[in-house]
DNA sequence: ATATATTTTTAGATTAGTCTAAAAATATTT
DNA sequence: AAATATTTTTAGACTAATCTAAAAATATAT
């Protein structure tokens, strides 16, 4: 039997470390889940004790098979949920993550698979971000980053990874969503912004906004 | 704020004083929660402490206003989940209370109201249960309990006291269902079983099936 | 290589929810 | 009205998850 909270902790291992590949530190895992060290390492202990994770006294932590596919279950209940949400309850991109926080630790196999066909198995969640299917297979798109993309080049947006509100919300604002198609007109070497052009506007956006948008060249 | 396992105490307090108008036991609540009558005895302290419920020692419990508008709220979440599994992801009657019993939990009103409207605001559940508005206020049914009716004349079946996978599925190997139109052919009055007539057969059932099937006069 | 800073772990408390066993109150019999 | 039985509460202990403060280990700087 797994908890809600062990649960929880293990998604935020396998996000820090790299999907489940790298070590992750104490201090990392604190404040990715908005606690203190302490906690964590006791947490840590458990969670090595019933073989999710390998565990050295300050050597960080990693997650063991049984870990990972835990994480990648949770991922996948919570993107499917997120699918469900904007899909056939008229949630927003932005208003989903927090319910589908809580909708992920919901345990019945039948459920998830019977929502997952009633969504058609969706690939991507509303982030752009990979649904794994029932046995752990992502599938895996090429995508770069806004600000590695070269001036003169179209791509699509494809990704979000800030998924907070404000982020989303400034997005919308700009009439920015996946499957937008953008231009690079121009990068400013002095605060690395970039001058990008929409459909039927040119906008320019910070260096915070061209690390957080995936793009795909078309 | 109120924690999971408050709110289900609240629901069966509510449930067991006959949809929290009565006093409850202790351990009516002990046996129908499957704990102790001490840990019943610490909840419902804590309840009356947040104003949830009225308690005196020795003297059983009832449920404040707001304690009511808790319990409503969550069997309104819990009814309107289950007619989703149902209607929407083929779940059979006798599979959806257990998922509820964990979805009702679920904290978003933006959730719960997108969810009533895209199930097209149901007002029963699988189980023929009147599903709660948004305000709280339920649609009553008339309906009497098989084991009351008279013989020579017709009903429909609407709804099921038991919510029981095993009662459940007997009733579905004898194709009853919500619906379902039945004729009271004769009492027993050695056993109190009751033979009946559906549309291509004739069966008897039990006094404990007679005690849990609900039926309206057609 | 020593001193300093940072990170991580331990020790000891706290809170929610649970349990067993014993005590107290209430209800039922005789 | 006593005696007995039942119900309910208290007392004390346990587990999961958290915290603060102090100690220990590791990393960095001089
Ligand atoms: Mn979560
Ligand atoms: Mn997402
Ligand atoms: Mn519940
Ligand atoms: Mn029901």
């Amino acid at each position: 039997m797994i908890t809600l909270t062990e649960e929880n902790y293990i998604k935020a291992i396998y996000h820090l470390g790299n999907n489940g590949i790298n070590s992750v530190n104490t201090n990392a895992i604190a404040e990715a889940m908005n606690t203190k060290a302490s906690s964590v390492t006791d947490m840590v202990k458990k969670l090595s004790e019933k073989n999710y994770a390998d565990y050295k006294k300050y050597q960080g932590v990693t997650l063991t098979d049984d870990g990972r596919r835990v994480a990648v279950n949770i991922i996948r209940k919570h993107r499917l949920w997120e699918v469900f949400l904007v899909e056939k309850l008229n949630f927003s991109w932005d208003e989903v993550h927090e319910v589908a926080e809580h909708l992920e630790h919901i345990k019945s196999d039948k459920l998830i698979d019977e929502l997952d066909a009633f969504l058609e198995f969706p690939t991507y969640d509303p982030h752009g971000d990979p649904i794994p299917d029932k046995e752990g297979n992502f599938k895996h798109i090429e995508k770069i980053v806004l600000a590695k993309a070269e001036v003169g080049s179209t791509y699509k947006c494809v990704g979000v990874d800030d998924t907070s509100s404000h982020f989303l919300k400034y997005l919308d604002s700009n009439n920015i969503g996946l499957g937008t198609i953008i231009t690079i007109k121009h990068k400013e070497p002095f605060d690395n912004s970039i001058k990008i052009a929409l459909e039927n506007s040119e906008i320019v956006v910070s260096q915070s906004v061209a690390k957080n948008l995936y793009l795909k060249k078309v």
